[in-house]
RNA sequence: GGGAGAUUAGCUCAGCUGGUUCAGAGCAUCUGCCUUACAAGCAGAGGGUCGUAGGUUCGAACCCUACAUCUCCCACCA
């Protein structure tokens, strides 16, 4: 803070007390008071309650492996502030908090953890294992809850919920076993991703494609027999190199995988491939022999025409040898290195594998030729690891049933997308659902509860006991014990227990017709990141239409991805991410919060800039210096209330406000909503209502005035209070007169007033501020300083108009004199506001010939603006076909440019 | 490869049904200012051929057509 050396900062003066209160706005304590506060008191604590309407927003439980970054900032402050508002306008506001189990990426961290302490998962076996993970939840688990305190999200942390916790386990159990039991639950082998690293299947939504330049390795296989002795009359010229020398030359861009081929395929109207009906080849290095198949899938022109078939690595060979009745051989590991299958190079990582065998087999001269190739791989989202397509047994949920209805609920707006344009991404997705992979083969999670007879048949059950009685059933074999089964080893997705967050997190699977989700459910709105579109929204939906025959939310808020000032995405390796939490020590969490929402339009990315929490803190700052100027006041109740015009027209603006305001928050353009109490509270508030009603220093204010002033202040700390809880209630409370009061938390959310006069109010204080706006331009174009008094002239036909506003422009004008004239003075700058024409008197000393110009360059402009103006009316065919109401607009433009071209002429005459 | 969306001031974005305040806001920039609430501030100013080229219309940032560029989503040609 720069401060000028010879001004007192603090005023010592009894009699102005809040004058000693520091210049800028300290956020520490007061948040931490403050939060603190509302705890005690309650406020965030929701029950069902039927005096009152519900308003519920399900956080999207952050993983229990994470710690707070900026993306959760934005979301969270967004929930936040929808949350406060609903709780001001009296609604039962209820925001449920909680964590997800996050399946595989906490497995993930924990198996690391332990490998670092020298400890195998496998070696410790699945119990130990889960105990280790429970240990390390209790640990970090609610760190990312405690941080979100820290920004002021007013949660009700006593329905705090874990996806992963007894109740909500249950209620994934029982969703399993309902799914199954109607038939949309099925168990079979599939080719399914599978994750190398993480040693298990995922789903395709947990597969993100990545470009990559590749190689593509031409491979020659041999040709051992065919019915057709090779007759090079029947192998044109160009293509001879494919076949010479009884070889067969295929392209692969995974020549590790030829230990698993199976067949050779070619496009049965190619002439190259012709003569080898029946063939058979030998695979290079392996020597293994292989058909030669038919089939129109192969393109002619792709490659070199001829394709290695290899069903157990990918899913179109697959598809080919189901066709053609071929053998599957899977020559990889869980871990993606290759197995005795293989015969060669058994034990390698898949990628060392592909190394070694392109080296032999060019020495082998098998290899004809490497190209560079532009593919795609696709890759684990979560573990970043490179997929292998599949053959394996795993248990799966039809979607065509549930994605119908889910669909039709966006498509007709029961479920509304903010912003709209993600209709489109969800219906694509939506129209090509395939059935989700749900099981995965990892410990952390809900173990599928499936149980294995001893004869390789299953039951699926709630709990053993009911396995067992149904095992019995089933096999006929009474004497069944529970030692008998062995309960499926895989755990399901962890979407497959998030997708039910909205109904299990008020136990609505447990006791369906419960008070809580009777009451809260379906909930309102839903803030999240359009990357789980599919994983969490629309299955939420999917989910929500199942079980409660109701949409889980009205409104879905996609939120933009929190990037760095160069557009780059935040990440740990760049080293571009602040510490939210360092953040909200420097700036404050109101601060941050208003800052992460000044550039967050939905759907949109967020440039991140440390100026936009600069911005906020100011912002704060500019509040907490209003409220030090109001409560110094004096107040002299013997004074005459002086102030009318400005309260009459700060009132006309602020319901003006208010209205735009709830219009902004009905279309969720937040931002919009902020920018606008923004604006109303410095520059309406701040710059102009309060420099109109400020006594000079010293002077006390008449009781009316600050009566009003006062109220207008609280307003807008409740308007301001979603953005910026902890200032706002801060200053609610320094404002009160005497003793304790209610919290601004549970103040009423502003109506809206009508205001008598509203628009003229609102036109009249425009035209007086323009003139204030034209003698500063003055003061600042001469040199001369903002309160030297000034005498002004003016000549307009609004005369009486002027009159209602003289007050206030002689006080922002530092006006000593303002008088009316048919005729501007001589020796005096003149300004031109609507037909009026104002003149400033300057003893003398100024400069016709600039004065002049300016004027003339200005006439210039108006003449050119009349000139356009009336082209149009001449026009017939606009008089013929334009709307009445714009033809009037028109002339009256015509009438105030001719004013205004008056005006100047005037001004250049007296000049 | 398929689809969706975008392109407006230095930056981030508004701009509804073609005509009002049609070219706007915030930030940034420039100039001046310690003026007793606030220099984290105040006052003022400048800044855009609305991606390009055509078309429709009395009239286009807005509608149509091509092109260019960008972003996102989807995708089983080895």
């Amino acid at each position: 803070m720069r401060l000028h050396p010879d001004r007192q900062y603090l005023c010592p003066n009894t009699q102005f007390p809040i004058m000693s209160l520091a210049t800028t706005y300290s956020p520490t304590d007061v948040e931490a008071k403050w939060y603190q506060r509302w705890q005690e008191q309650g406020f965030f604590k929701a029950s069902a309650n039927p005096k009152k309407t519900p308003y519920t927003i399900v956080i999207p439980p952050p993983n229990v492996t994470g710690v707070l970054h900026m993306g959760h900032m934005l979301n969270n402050t967004i929930q936040d502030v929808l949350v406060r508002r609903a709780r001001m306008q009296g609604k039962e506001a209820c925001w449920v908090p909680g964590t997800d189990h996050a399946s595989i990426a906490t497995e993930a961290k924990v198996v690391a953890l332990l490998k670092e302490q020298g400890i195998n998962k496998l070696d410790i076996g699945r119990e130990k294992f889960l105990e280790h993970a429970f240990e390390w939840k209790e640990k970090y688990g609610g760190i990312i809850l405690e941080q979100l305190k820290q920004l002021g999200a007013s949660c009700d942390w006593d329905r705090t919920r874990f996806t992963m916790e007894p109740e909500l386990t249950q209620a994934v159990l029982r969703v399993f076993v309902d799914l199954y039991r109607k038939g949309l639950i099925y168990r079979g082998v599939r080719m399914v991703n599978w994750d190398p690293q993480g040693r298990t299947a995922i789903s395709d939504e947990e597969v993100i494609a990545k470009d990559v330049q590749a190689k593509m390795y031409h491979l020659r296989y041999e040709v051992v027999s065919s019915q057709l002795s090779v007759d090079s009359s029947n192998v044109g010229p160009d293509n001879g190199q494919l076949t010479t020398d009884n070889y067969i030359t295929v392209a692969t861009s995974r020549p590790e995988t030829i230990m698993a081929d199976v067949a050779v395929a070619v496009n049965p109207n190619d002439p190259r491939f012709s003569h080898l009906a029946g063939a058979k080849v030998r695979i290079p290095l392996l020597g293994r022999e292989i058909p030669v198949i038919f089939d129109e899938y192969v393109s002619m022109d792709f490659g070199t025409g001829a394709l290695k078939v290899t069903p157990a690595h990918d899913i179109n060979d697959y598809n080919l040898g189901l066709k053609h009745n071929l053998p599957v051989i899977d020559i990889l590991n869980d871990d993606g290195s290759l197995n005795e299958k293989a015969v060669l190079y058994v034990g390698q990582d898949r990628f060392a594998a592909r190394r070694n065998i392109v080296k032999d087999l060019e020495e082998a001269g098998l290899l004809a030729k490497v190209e560079e190739y532009a593919s795609i791989v696709q890759t684990s989202e979560r573990t970043k690891a490179v997929i292998e397509p599949k053959l394996s047994m795993q248990w799966f949920l039809k979607m065509e049933h549930m994605a119908k209805p889910a669909l039709e609920v966006v498509e007709n707006d029961t479920v509304k997308l903010h912003p709209a344009k993600f209709k489109n991404t969800y219906r694509v997705w939506m129209e090509n659902v395939r059935d989700w992979c749900i099981s995965r083969q990892l410990w952390w999670g809900q173990q599928i509860p499936a149980y294995y007879l001893p004869d390789g048949s299953f039951v699926v059950a709630l709990t053993p006991d009911e396995a067992l009685e149904l095992a019995r059933e089933q096999s006929g074999n009474a004497s069944l014990q529970l030692n008998d089964l062995r309960q499926d080893e895989d755990v399901l997705d962890t979407w497959f227990s998030s997708w039910l967050w909205p109904i299990s997190v008020f136990d609505g699977f447990k006791d369906p017709d419960n008070a809580d989700i009777n009451y809260f459910y379906p909930t309102n709105d839903l803030v999240t990141g359009p990357d789980i579109l599919f994983f969490w929204v629309a299955r939420m939906i999917m989910a929500g239409l199942e079980y409660r025959k109701e949409v889980p939310f009205k409104n879905v808020y996609l939120t933009g991805i929190v990037r760095d000032n160069q557009g780059r995405k935040m990440s740990k390796q760049l080293g571009n991410s602040p510490d939210p939490l360092d953040l909200i020590q420097q700036f404050g969490a109101d601060g941050v919060r208003t800052g992460m929402l000044f550039s967050a339009p939905a759907g949109n990315d967020l440039l991140y800039d440390e100026k936009l929490v600069e911005q906020g803190r100011n912002f704060c700052n500019k509040l907490w210096n209003a409220f030090r100027l109001v409560k110094g006041w004096q107040v002299d109740s013997t004074l005459p209330f002086a102030n009318d015009k400005p309260v009459a027209w700060f009132n006309a603006r602020l319901q003006a406000a208010i209205a735009e305001l709830d219009d902004h928050f009905e279309k969720f353009r937040i931002s919009d909503a902020l920018m606008t109490v923004y604006k109303l509270v410095w520059d309406d508030f701040c710059a102009q209502y309060l420099e109109m009603v400020k006594p000079a220093y010293q002077h006390p204010i008449d009781a009316e005035t600050l009566r009003h002033t006062t109220t207008f202040l609280e307003t807008l700390l409740k308007l301001l209070h979603p953005f910026m809880p902890f200032i706002t209630e801060e200053l609610w409370h320094a404002l009160a007169e005497r003793g304790p009061r209610e919290y601004v938390t549970v103040a009423a959310w502003p109506k809206p007033s009508t205001v008598e006069n509203s628009e003229a109010l609102l036109a009249g204080m425009d035209k007086a501020l323009a003139v204030v706006s034209g003698i500063r331009t003055v003061r600042n174009q001469k040199g001369l300083g903002p309160n030297k008094p000034l005498t002004l002239v003016a000549k307009t036909d609004e005369q009486t108009l002027f009159t209602e506003y003289e007050a206030i422009i002689r006080k922002l004008g530092s006006l000593s004199e303002l008088s009316y004239a048919e005729a501007g003075p001589a020796g005096a700058v003149s300004f031109v506001q609507g037909s009026g024409e104002f003149f400033i008197p300057m003893e003398g000393h100024i400069d016709l010939a600039a004065e002049r110009a300016r004027v003339e360059k200005e006439l210039e402009y108006a003449q050119g603006f009349r000139e356009s103006v009336m082209k149009k009316l001449g026009n017939e065919k606009f008089a013929q076909n334009a709307k009445p109401e714009v033809l009037e607009r028109e002339r009256q433009k015509l009438a105030d440019a001719e004013g205004k071209i008056t005006a100047l002429e005037q001004a250049l005459k007296s000049l």
